[in-house]
DNA sequence: CTGTTAGCGCATTCAA
DNA sequence: TTGAATGCGCTAACAG
């Protein structure tokens, strides 16, 4: 029935005072010995080293932080417009930041961006540095947060901030190549929102396909869903409304590429015989989906990495200029495009 | 070309001694006024309030937590072995967490535990309370992690700890109960395997659900895959080399269900006409397998929120008893399992 | 090479 | 009701 008090120390913590004093030396020399700083000698230094570890000792980072103004902590924002539909691309990022991270003796904060505030690890100074997560994240967030710490975008870039990017680009204008090898030439544009930054270099990369094979660029090719759950619902019925059915699509991302499918074999299309479909991701459902879906492979894992190096590049002051990292893509060919099977 | 040093601090960090100053007060009383301790006249309180207010002060939660050996963070491990996987379950459950403990000032601190360690956020003595997810935890790791700070399980018991876990014999009966409804009495149980807890509930609540129906159990009809990637591809491989064919199967998971229609359709075997199947999880693939998955339903929102509530109890104290949430689950309905499409 | 001193920024006794 | 003193555990100047 009585309330308990929180965090009942079981054993006592050990500090640097009481291996200073089972050592026989004073704090500092023990500090000095365990963080490898200026010189002694050999000897005492692994006499400390090994009485530290016969304590079990572990330093208090919260003291050390206290001290040094260094938390070993990143901060990981992630829109929140993005958690249910990006949560396996997001996760795979997360799981390769945290794994170089840790690596290099740092922690991970998660954090959801809600309403376009500052994720509260940042506002509080708990962190050293932060890498935000996709398009969503609002220009002015990006630039109130660059002032205050080292910060590295992912998916998304930014004037004057570091940034781990994909090829939108390329990598679009490589899948509708693909689909024109195919034989195709009328081929919908199938999308949220060209609002979008990401979703509009790979409308760029779209018409820059289109035109580099002398097919006329046809703005009644374009269809947009909007940003909501229900997306590709909404701009697959347009594409329906169209007269002239296209022979193929391709999807701005997995999504509205797996939409389009869905919606097609509703209306008893068959995919890829009757129309084609490309996507853009490469995500998990690409290889599940009937027939599985010839998308834009995305590089997560290698995403993840690269921001958390770049973001210690930072910290550490070996980065002078602020640079963008853009990642190449390569195309996953499955058969929704009208390749036999895999 | 010269290295910078580790952030630079632009504007000069305001602290409970320039609020004081500011105030005219001594420092204890800015403390006591901004977390309410003790008495004192409100006006002072609010002039004292307001003057932090205006100064933009925010308390150095290092300094804080030195002080009152709270840190205001939680540790969430994921086991690497689930990883890949279950991405975008632990992902959902993920995010519920850190909305709870957002909403309580609480960080999250990520991390995935590798070759059976604990965290080092845990080590290190990071944080406050850690919460556990996945099977794949092993018992002596939660043991020595109970004996040091508050911990919760998810989707994972064990005796002693405090848990979030589902209801995987009775999913599994409804399940199974559901399949024998369609008139189906010969069906296969696939699974990676009956070492992992869960599945074995799974298997426990298949034989309950058989013998509630009169359907003697034979353990020619359950198949093991292992844990490995191509876990649904072994068993299936066993699968076809039973004599009878089952006439449904009922995956313990639906990595192991989807396996299995991908492998029956590769057989030319059709789903669910031939072959009825249905699995557990309902994840994010199961809506878009063809044919759609009929799956048990795990909340995993509701598992991540009801962990974070658990654990800030125990923190607080408020709880006296180790206890363990089952959440009760329900069966998403769609056709592979021989219902007329969603 | 090592010990002493003085903080880091806050919370918390104890007096007043 | 408020202030002064002390300490949380560690690092970093400065002496020695």
């Amino acid at each position: 029935m009585g309330t308990r008090f929180p965090s009942i120390p079981i054993v006592m913590k050990v500090t640097i005072r009481d291996v200073a004093k089972a050592a026989g030396v004073s704090p500092s020399t023990v500090s000095r010995a365990l963080n490898g700083k200026g010189r002694m000698r050999p000897e005492t230094r692994e006499r400390i080293l090994r009485i530290a570890r016969e304590l079990g000792f572990r330093p208090n980072p919260l003291a050390k932080g206290l001290a040094t103004k260094m938390n070993y902590c990143i901060g990981v924002g992630i829109d929140a417009r993005h958690l249910p539909i990006k949560r396996s691309f997001y996760g795979a990022v997360l799981e390769a930041i945290e794994e170089v991270l840790d690596r290099e003796g740092y922690h991970l904060v998660f954090s959801v961006i809600r309403n376009a505030e500052a994720p509260r690890c940042v506002i509080e100074g708990r962190v050293d540095g932060v890498i935000l997560m996709g398009t969503d994240v609002r220009g002015e967030l990006v630039e109130k947060l660059r002032e205050k710490l080292p910060l590295v975008l992912v998916d998304y870039h930014l004037p004057g901030a570091a940034a781990v990017v994909t090829d939108n680009f390329g990598g679009a204008k490589a899948a509708v190549e693909h689909l024109i090898g195919h034989g195709h030439r009328k081929i919908a544009f199938v999308v949220e929102t060209l609002s979008d930054p990401n979703f509009k270099e790979r409308f760029e990369g779209y018409r820059a396909a289109l035109e580099a094979h002398g097919i006329l660029f046809d703005e009644k090719l374009v269809f947009e869903g909007g940003r909501r759950a229900e997306s590709s619902r909404f701009a697959m019925e347009k594409f329906f409304e169209t007269r002239e059915m296209p022979t193929a699509i391709f999807g701005a991302n997995d999504h509205m590429a797996i939409g389009a499918i869905r919606a097609l074999k509703e209306a008893g299309i068959r995919v890829p015989e009757d129309v084609a479909v490309a996507g853009f991701d490469d995500g998990d459902l690409a290889p599940h989906v009937t027939p599985p879906l010839t998308s834009v492979h995305v590089p997560r894992g290698e995403m993840g990495r690269r921001a958390a190096v770049l973001l210690l590049d930072l910290l550490r002051g070996k980065l002078c200029t602020v640079k963008t990292d853009i990642l190449s893509i390569t195309l996953t060919i499955r058969s929704s495009c009208g390749c036999g099977s895999t």
